[in-house]
DNA sequence: GCATTAACCACAG
DNA sequence: CTGTGGTTAATGC
């Protein structure tokens, strides 16, 4: 009932995944499972044991950690990209959560599998390399932001983030709640409110519950700068 | 002092 | 789940 997948077509490959020769790629079609997750749905687990790379084909997750009082987003990542390296390869439990908010499709692959696809193949872990990097430059970023910028610039920086790395389009449904998006800007749920009112003041974005309009390109990145 | 910023609380849709 | 108003504390002229 239910068949191996078919990787060596498949229309969401990775990057590293291309660089697969056959005997590997059959392997990855062997130890590895898709599903199909909808919104809300957990994909790991915070200090749960895990035995699986997670690879997001499509869809919009979250990554985020329970804290002391709040839960906080470290991450927000959409398809195609892979999820849970640092925390599956390095650690037995897993130190953080990701969770569908969107339609997601993802594969489970074995953790095995992957580990011996970066020891025999130097393309495929070059790829995987770079992906780290450029997720460890952008929480660099977001560490400046963080410790730098006000409220008023952190939000900007978020809208810009979705527009930039998520949506690719000025009109998209913000895929948090208000409270989600000040776990991620580091404020509250009433902030979050006030200062896009204020931004739809401004006329600078406009918005309709969570539909959300960048009206002003150039303003936006200003307040980025100076909040 | 005075202004700004943002958290906390409460209440209403 | 959101938006808004009042209050309060911290910080910087």
């Amino acid at each position: 009932m239910f068949e191996n997948p078919q990787c060596e077509n498949c229309l969401f490959k990775s990057h590293a995944a291309k660089f697969l020769n056959i005997k590997q790629i059959g392997e990855l079609e062997q130890n590895c499972a898709l599903a199909d997750l909808k919104k809300g749905d957990i994909i790991f687990k915070q200090g749960i044991f895990s035995s699986n790379i997670v690879y997001i084909k499509q869809g919009i997750v979250k990554l985020f950690v329970e804290g002391p009082y709040n839960e906080q987003i470290l991450k927000i990542a959409k398809g195609p990209s892979y999820l849970g390296i640092p925390t599956t390869l390095a650690e037995k439990y897993n130190r953080y959560s990701a969770m569908a908010i969107d339609n997601v499709s993802a594969c489970f692959i074995d953790v095995a599998t992957f580990k011996s696809f970066i020891q025999e193949n130097g393309k495929f872990a070059y790829e995987v390399i770079i992906e780290l990097c450029r997720n460890e430059i952008n929480l660099l970023n977001k560490c400046v932001s963080r410790a730098q910028k006000n409220a008023r610039g952190r939000i900007a920086d978020a809208i810009l983030f979705l527009y930039n790395e998520i949506f690719e389009s000025k009109t998209f449904n913000i895929p948090l709640t208000r409270q989600e998006l000040g776990n991620y800007v580091d404020t509250t749920r009433e902030s979050v409110s006030r200062i896009l009112t204020e931004f739809t003041t401004d006329k600078i974005i406009d918005l309709d519950g969570k539909k959300l309009t960048i009206l002003d390109f150039e303003k936006l990145k200003l307040v980025s700068q100076r909040g």
